[in-house]
DNA sequence: CCGCCTATCCTGTAAAAACAGGATTTTTTG
DNA sequence: CAAAAAATCCTGTTTTTACAGGATAGGCGG
């Protein structure tokens, strides 16, 4: 028997913390430390005290789970995330789990769940939510895998940037750009911007 | 001081069914009901039952909020229902209130504002969560108007056809195609098509 | 009936994107 | 480490957009 393990949550939905809240707090092996609704609050919480386990909205106001992840985990190693979403988006789920997340649950996630996930992550293992192993296969057949760049690049051309501009901002050569367009339209297999916004869109490879 | 108020949710996720669950528990002017977490199991419910007020998610795995709060307010014209969302889909919304919905809350609604928006509602008002409200007029006031000519432009150069292609299709010449682009661009007050993909996806101009 | 809006069409120029077909240098990773 | 992947840069040409500044005809409502 472990000694009561510290959870801390970080979602911006106010029925999500209670729901689990109200599904653990019964859990005597489990210690309720608190929850923020948002990244800035949930690393000034961190810098006092440190929970061994957080579950880790997606969609956050202020911060990208995602990124949020990557810095806990650069500043906190040891402590454990569980990604959170309402959808089984695979994109997000893979980039939450390369940046250092151990699991990954589905709000619908029953009670049981989330305790099985609770207990195999805090063994070390990885817990992915049913649903979510299951379109994993299924979403990365039909959505191209993107380079940081060339996401970097399709979010300022969806700005309306033009290549010009582009290579201004990231400090490279114009051409560069052009590369990366062209890499991004066969990528999605799309003939121009305007129908490569619309399909990146579609397969969320585009934020905002 | 009126009778308990008898509540039901229908949602598909758990932790929200805990956290609305747990949110209301000790209101004592409150009666729970229960819950369903699909269509199905909510109208056999409502065979045997009947809730004064409904919580009700859009996204239901057997059918539709939607289309679910127009089935229950033809059999029971009495209940009233509120609409359930993680975001606000001015175009959902709307939908859900033509279907007899007597309001709309985020999940990320306070005790408060559920609270608020029972009392409202049970009196027979309207009640629209504030974020709700506010997209509802923001989307309306500068979500710019477009004629019927525009929106079919709009479509087509979003699949990516070049204007000489979509003057074919139309059988007008290309420079008419290039003056309704060129509208486009000034009505969203964007610089180029992708932006314009971009903002009118965001505005919810494109279908598909 | 007379604006206003919509849809249509025009000329011309400059800028940008798309297409072709490379090459080199980092970075990542097995 | 060595191969693979990613990021960088190049020279061209052709096609398409973007921008400027128009015009004309039909419909609809005040």
């Amino acid at each position: 028997m472990m000694t009561a393990a510290k959870i801390f949550i970080v979602d911006d939905h106010y029925m999500v913390i209670e729901g689990i809240h109200s599904l653990l707090q019964h859990e005597t092996h489990l210690e309720w430390m608190g929850h923020a609704m948002n990244a800035e609050s949930c690393l000034a919480f961190l810098r006092n005290r440190q929970p061994e386990l957080i579950f880790m909205d997606i969609n956050l106001p202020d911060k990208s789970g995602i990124d949020l992840c990557k810095e806990v985990k650069q500043k906190y190693p040891s402590v454990f995330i569980i990604g959170l979403s309402t959808f089984n988006q695979q994109s997000f789920i893979s980039r939450m789990m390369e940046n250092g997340a151990s699991g990954y649950v589905l709000k619908n996630a029953s009670k049981d769940e989330l305790l099985l996930a609770i207990q195999m992550v805090m063994r070390g293992r990885i817990y992915l939510s049913h649903e979510a192993a299951m379109t994993a296969d299924k979403k990365s057949s039909d959505a191209p895998v993107l380079t940081r760049r060339e996401k970097e690049v399709l979010e300022l051309i969806a700005d309306g940037l033009t290549t010009q501009e582009i290579a201004d901002k990231l400090f490279v050569s114009a051409t560069t750009i052009d590369t990366h367009r062209k890499n991004l339209l066969t990528k999605l297999d799309v003939p121009n911007v305007a129908a490569l916004v619309k399909m990146a869109m579609k397969l969320q490879l585009l934020g905002n």
